[in-house]
DNA sequence: GTCTATAATTTGATAGAC
DNA sequence: GTCTATCAAATTATAGAC
């Protein structure tokens, strides 16, 4: 594994910021030099193009979250692998709220190089999940039936955290993991809870 | 209210389209112009900028999406009232995904020129799903972790919507609805159905 | 490996004829 | 109201010195 040098460390910690801020489309190789402290010459040293500067970035970050989200699902058995990977989402969200961002702004593009890439690692992100739901749900579920509701998940993790970031980042995550958790628990359904 | 002509509705039309499919920055006038079948000028006839123009074209779209779950949440109680917001939101995804994919990517930008608007409208919107949820949480439970369970839900429907239409859009429609609905029924943490 | 300078294009926006 | 022509600025990428 070839070690990856301070520059383009630091290249790629700002393409991250900046992305998240404005998107890719509206990041400028300029302004991602700037932000690194180096010449875009360096930029271009490191990286071939933009595209391939945040190709990289963005299949590191996905590819970082399967690793989560399987980590998470083996860490137990049963509901509780959903309740693992919800927590392990959010803490990858809180500590990387820019690549969240980033990822939730990009994550169904189509029109990119590096297109294929994203759609199969984010494929293999929501296989983690889907294989988790897999002993949840009733055995003649199809395997889309369970991506779907996969994605459902996903989704509510992501934006859900994203939410709490943006607008209310006084809530400890614990609770944040409750609040999510809460919806997929049935507790919805039951009745009027707050009459108890 | 003054009627919206055909070139302007073109204009608009065009820039969803397009805006779908790049991202607000991504997208360009000329593009723009050329798929409306108009010549530049004439967008900057009838929009002041680019800015404006996609401006417009997101409150108007959240502003549906608002309406869309507050006559969905009217037209029940408890938690069929929850049941009847994911229905409508999956609809109006499956009638404009164009509007569906650019809210996604644009949701959380917070650098636009009509962010406040954005945000503004978006916590309308959230705010219709979380008055849903009041009745169906514990009494003590805080506005602020309402939100974000709303927040979790109206993720779950776009993410799992968008899913839908671009990876299985040979799903009926009632199917994802009751595949997303599932996760939240509690069915989940019910021991292991798929032994029954 | 990193920098400065610059080429080649693209892009948002405007002016003014019709 | 719509078009053509054009500007000024921004932007990706490269060349070549150090």
């Amino acid at each position: 594994m070839p070690r990856i040098s301070a520059t383009k460390q630091a290249i790629l910690a700002a393409a991250l910021e900046l992305g998240a801020l404005h998107g890719i489309s509206g990041t400028t190789m300029d302004e991602v030099a700037e932000r690194a402290g180096v010449a875009k010459g360096s930029v271009y040293y490191n990286f071939a193009s933009k595209d391939g500067l945040f190709g990289e970035l963005l299949t590191s970050g996905v590819s970082s979250l399967s690793r989560t989200l399987r980590e998470a699902r083996l860490s137990a058995t049963g509901f509780a692998s959903i309740e693992a990977m919800v927590a392990g989402m959010l803490t990858l969200i809180a500590d990387n709220r820019a690549l969240a961002k980033l990822m939730a702004a990009e994550i169904f593009r189509t029109d990119r190089a590096w297109q294929e890439t994203m759609v199969s690692l984010r494929r293999e992100a929501l296989s983690e999940i889907e294989a988790a739901l897999a002993p949840l749900v009733p055995r003649d579920t199809s395997e889309s039936t369970r991506l779907l509701m996969a994605g459902g998940i996903f989704g509510a993790v992501l934006m859900g955290g994203l939410e709490w970031l943006l607008f209310s980042p006084g809530t400890p995550a614990a609770e944040v993991s409750a609040a999510l958790l809460f919806t997929f628990s049935g507790k919805l359904d039951a009745g009027s809870p707050s009459a108890a």
